[in-house]
DNA sequence: TTAGGGTTAG
């Protein structure tokens, strides 16, 4: 008893500052480093204060540790997720122990089950739940439960980790937890909500602060922000507002939701705030295109001392990317050297990205070449990077290099393939694609589908575009606006119409603004008046969609295509928003096609205070003069043009003839075989005008 | 001595 009393005043002492070192100097001398409780306690002490080297040095020395050594100095290595040596040290005990007293016991096998889980070492993990099965004591035993279905959530064995859930017939609030948790993790956020709502209305249990974290996560996974918010009202009112997890989680929410308002209050008021709020809050204005705002809250954190992880510069630099502000980029590209998170792989991807995005192909080069572990990710934004910087030809390339380099894609990564491939509009290779595809079992998620029939409605083949249309088993919006798109670039605009009809019918599926814009292009390319007007006055009245200047772009085409020039005019003046240059673009060109000089100088007017320094513009006018003969006014322009030194960047066709893709400009004489190529116009030109396909004959030689 | 939780890259 005494020894006993003398062993708590001295792991008292500890507590007020003695360190566990001079405890066991202390105590080598009284002799009581025999007594073993007190070993225990002191080997505990060890490994919690990560002195992990000598809690094994005490453990050594023991001649016959007791199961209570064995655990604690496992659950040291355990807390250090020093898996491999945690298992390592089990099998150990395994072979050494001869007793009962040294046996593995109920608190020794989930520690072991935890490594397992750590290393998604399912094999090791079976044969343990193997031992675990042949023990009523450890089967029925909630941790050893709870650590089993840890295991299994982690390995994706979502119907194991359900066999021992419901091997338990009054299962705690922690085991439901770890149910809720392993659903929303896999990916089943439904299964998830379904589960606590059993939990709830049928068990009549109360969850606690950890099971509202995974029920708030399955609310952001599911977008449900209705569902997130009566448990955000769930946990006032349970009291639990202070909790910094469940906080961060709700942040969480409303960032993926787009209510930036909810995070900025919620941020507000937080009682406190970590590294994990910061990084969620900048990422939140990222998320709802907000680049500007997430640096500047970026600055501020790091103003108030918090010191950024791998996540947080990562969230920064999508704001750079968003942003284009590839010189704050640079910065944080320094800090990251400075931080050590060079090596990092979503970091270095981040980074990359940033560059390419800001057009800075080199840098982006650079820290791809530099990477010392490339996954599907980092050549997935690769691969993109060099498409959006207009060298599909060379990203295609790269694709083939990721294949050789043994690195196997994923869904994402081919549809930015995908979406190479479609700037160059090149039917072998998107044929070649599919085939892949289909093979490797990604033709079937919608987004590839929707990439898919995008691909070959750019290579002008809409039938396999209606082919991969039909085959999906799933469509959603966005795969129907790719379809729509497709009809209207490929000049059936009536299918195109007909398609957004059938589209409304179908229930679930709500039209968004880019379905819009692809149908009303789509009238606008086929001259569809009537059906133009009305889809747009669907948009706004039904739909209650705002037109954007895109929509505003296609109406005044469609309009002014026609022949509408006033009407298109009043329905600029008539627009809520600011009217874009590009708006008024539009309508000159219409004044172009249909040679209304007056209204053409009108519009020049307005549009040069806005713009001046759009060579395009000018070009208009002046054949608007030309073929009006106003040679003055056409040689005023062009002097202007020459004065403010603008020059107009040619458009460009390309065309592939078996492996090489050629490309063409206006005038261009470069190519080996431009004088028969000048010839075969020519020639085709005499057959359209013969077969009235053409009335503006000079519109089409400006194009040549 | 023992359990379940929050932010990230294409």
């Amino acid at each position: 008893m005494k020894s006993k009393e003398l062993i708590n005043h001295l792991f008292e002492s500890c507590k007020n500052g003695r360190s566990v070192c001079e405890l066991h100097c202390l105590t080598l001398k009284t002799g009581l480093i025999t007594n073993s409780l007190f070993l225990t306690k002191l080997n505990t002490l060890y490994a919690k204060h990560s002195t992990l080297q000598n809690a094994r040095k005490l453990f050594d020395e023991t001649s016959q540790p007791s199961v209570y050594l064995w655990n604690s100095l496992l659950r040291g290595y355990c807390r250090e997720k020093q898996w491999k040596e945690t298992i390592c040290l089990f099998n150990q005990m395994l072979s050494l122990s001869n007793s009962t007293s040294d046996k593995p016991d109920n608190f020794t096998v989930p520690i072991v089950i935890k490594a397992c889980a750590g290393l998604s070492d399912l094999r090791t993990g079976k044969v343990i739940h193997g031992l675990v099965k042949k023990n009523d004591k450890m089967k029925s035993d909630m941790f050893v439960g709870s650590a089993l279905i840890e295991l299994y959530t982690k390995c994706g064995e979502m119907e194991d980790a359900l066999r021992v859930f419901e091997e338990f017939p009054e299962p705690d609030v922690v085991l439901w937890t770890s149910m809720v948790t392993g659903y929303q993790k896999n990916g089943n956020a439904k299964e998830a909500l379904s589960l606590f709502s059993q939990m709830v209305v049928n068990e009549g249990l109360s969850p606690d602060r950890v099971t509202l974290v995974s029920v708030v996560s399955s609310c952001a996974q599911l977008m449900n922000l209705l569902a997130g918010k009566s448990v955000h009202g769930l946990t006032i009112r349970m009291g639990f507002d202070n909790d910094l997890s469940l906080a961060n989680s709700l942040l969480n929410l409303y960032a993926k939701t787009g209510s930036l308002r909810n995070a900025r209050n919620l941020f507000a008021e937080m009682y406190e705030k970590d590294v994990i709020s910061w990084s969620s809050m900048i990422l939140c204005y990222v998320q709802n295109e907000e680049p500007e705002a997430a640096l500047d809250i970026f600055e501020e954190m790091v103003k108030k001392k918090y010191e950024p992880n791998s996540v947080t510069l990562v969230s920064v630099l999508q704001a750079c990317a968003a942003a284009s502000n590839v010189d704050v980029g640079r910065r944080i590209h320094e800090l990251t050297k400075q931080k050590g998170f060079e090596l990092d792989v979503s970091v270095s991807t981040s980074l990359l990205d940033m560059y390419m995005k800001c057009s800075c192909l080199n840098e982006a080069v650079d820290i791809f070449e530099k990477m010392p572990y490339k996954d599907v990710v980092c050549w997935a934004a690769y691969i993109s990077g060099f498409a959006q910087n207009g060298l599909a030809h060379e990203s295609l390339g790269i694709f083939r290099n990721m294949l050789s380099d043994g690195t196997r894609p994923d869904a994402v990564t081919m549809v930015k393939v995908l979406i190479a491939c479609a700037e160059l509009g090149v039917l072998p290779q998107a044929l070649c694609l599919h085939g892949y595809l289909v093979s490797s079992g990604f033709d079937d998620k919608v987004f590839v589908g929707a990439a898919l029939i995008d691909l070959y409605s750019k290579c002008g083949s809409v039938d396999n575009s209606i082919r991969v249309f039909d085959a999906l088993s799933e469509k959603d919006v966005v795969v129907w606006s790719s379809m729509i798109a497709g009809y209207g670039m490929n000049g059936f605009g009536r299918e195109a119409v007909r398609m957004f009809n059938l589209m409304t019918e179908c229930p679930g599926i709500i039209p968004n603004h880019v379905t819009f814009l692809s149908v009303l292009s789509a009238c606008s390319h086929t001259g569809l008046l009537e059906e133009g007007i009305k889809i747009f006055d669907e948009m706004v009245h039904k739909y209650k969609i705002e037109p954007n200047s895109e929509h505003q772009n296609v109406m005044v085409d469609l309009l002014g295509r026609k022949g509408k020039l006033n009407k298109a005019m009043e329905f600029i003046e008539e627009m809520k928003v600011k009217c874009e240059p590009h708006i008024l673009g539009a309508l000159l060109g219409a004044c172009r096609i249909h040679q209304n000089v007056e209204m053409a100088e009108r519009v020049s007017k307005k549009l040069l205070r806005q713009d001046s320094n759009h060579a395009g513009y000018y070009v208009l006018l002046s054949n608007i003069y030309a073929v009006d003969e106003k040679w003055d006014s056409v040689a005023r322009i062009r002097n202007l043009v020459k004065e403010k030194g603008l020059t107009r960047i040619p458009g460009q066709s390309r065309v592939q003839v078996k492996d090489r893709v050629y490309t063409f400009t206006a005038a261009d004489t470069s190519h080996p075989e431009s004088e028969y190529v000048y010839q075969l116009l020519r020639e085709i030109e005499v057959k359209m005008k013969e077969e009235d396909q053409i009335s503006d004959t000079d519109f089409i030689l400006d194009g040549v």
